[in-house]
DNA sequence: CTTGACCTTATAGTAGCTACAGGGTTTGCA
DNA sequence: TGCAAACCCTGTAGCTACTATAAGGTCAAG
């Protein structure tokens, strides 16, 4: 098939499919007599493999050494395989985290101004310009 | 002062400052006779305001559109300030929703493989190359 | 024989920095 | 006076994972 069937089929722009080759998570397919890219099952396979990692939003470089297992000897232990899903999962994890203390602190700044002033009396920006001029702010003193 | 005391107290880089500086975010500085930017405190507090507007995970584009309000009559209503705080808010509430189910299905995931295994028996790569080859998989389809 | 849908490569853009390279300046010390 | 360390300058390239062009070649239908 031609990459516009592969996109279409994985839901993958064929740009990104290029992209991919070119980074080398997916092997380069043979061409037609007139340099158009021919793929076959295994690249359909190999190609959702890294879209379904993606997906789990793993690092194309994480994407890389897990389809480099399937080239090693399959009696190794697997141990670095589940590192990585580990990794990922602590750095959501802190994303998350990270990101619900971001969503609290907004919020104690939206507070500052809940019914409509003029730009001189909004509590927001007066907060946002007292933390420039070293004062204690709502966002992030206040906890 | 120069960029690197202005770099120390607000604990922002220097390459950072001139980044800011060539964003348009922050006004060009006087120069002295050998060309060295020179700070004066107004400075300093335009960066901190930039900074916490960062802090709060702010884009910069937005953070110019805040700062320049305060070139805007006083008597303007605020509501566009506000509009920008509540974006910012459904922005990092929907990462946080999309964060928390990719943790599901990584913890789905890595359930496949809780004690160690060889690479040929590892739930995790088999689950992922069972859903490259259109299998339904632990973490996206067992919901 | 032309139109439209496909394909090719190469390059530049996105966000928000960070990290050089390759220079000039200033300060202090011997 | 000479020199080294610690500053500063500009300009450019790198990072992630794409996305979007430009400028062209190919192929099938009508």
């Amino acid at each position: 098939m031609q990459i516009g069937e592969l996109a279409k089929r994985t839901g993958c722009e064929s740009e990104t499919i290029r992209y991919y080759e070119r980074e080398g998570l997916l092997p380069a397919p043979a061409r037609s007599s007139s340099g158009y890219r021919r793929y076959e099952q295994p690249h359909l396979e190999q190609l959702a493999f890294i879209l379904h990692c993606r997906s789990l939003g793993m690092p194309l470089a994480d994407i890389r050494l897990l389809a480099g297992f399937h080239q090693q000897p399959a009696a190794e232990p697997c141990d670095r395989v589940n590192a990585l899903i580990d990794q990922q999962i602590s750095r959501v994890h802190s994303q998350i985290e990270a990101l619900q203390k971001l969503e609290i602190q907004l919020q104690q700044l939206r507070a500052r101004c809940d019914s409509p002033h003029t730009l001189a009396d909004c509590g927001i920006l007066k907060t946002l310009d007292g933390a420039a001029a070293g004062e204690a702010c709502a966002c992030h003193d206040e906890s």
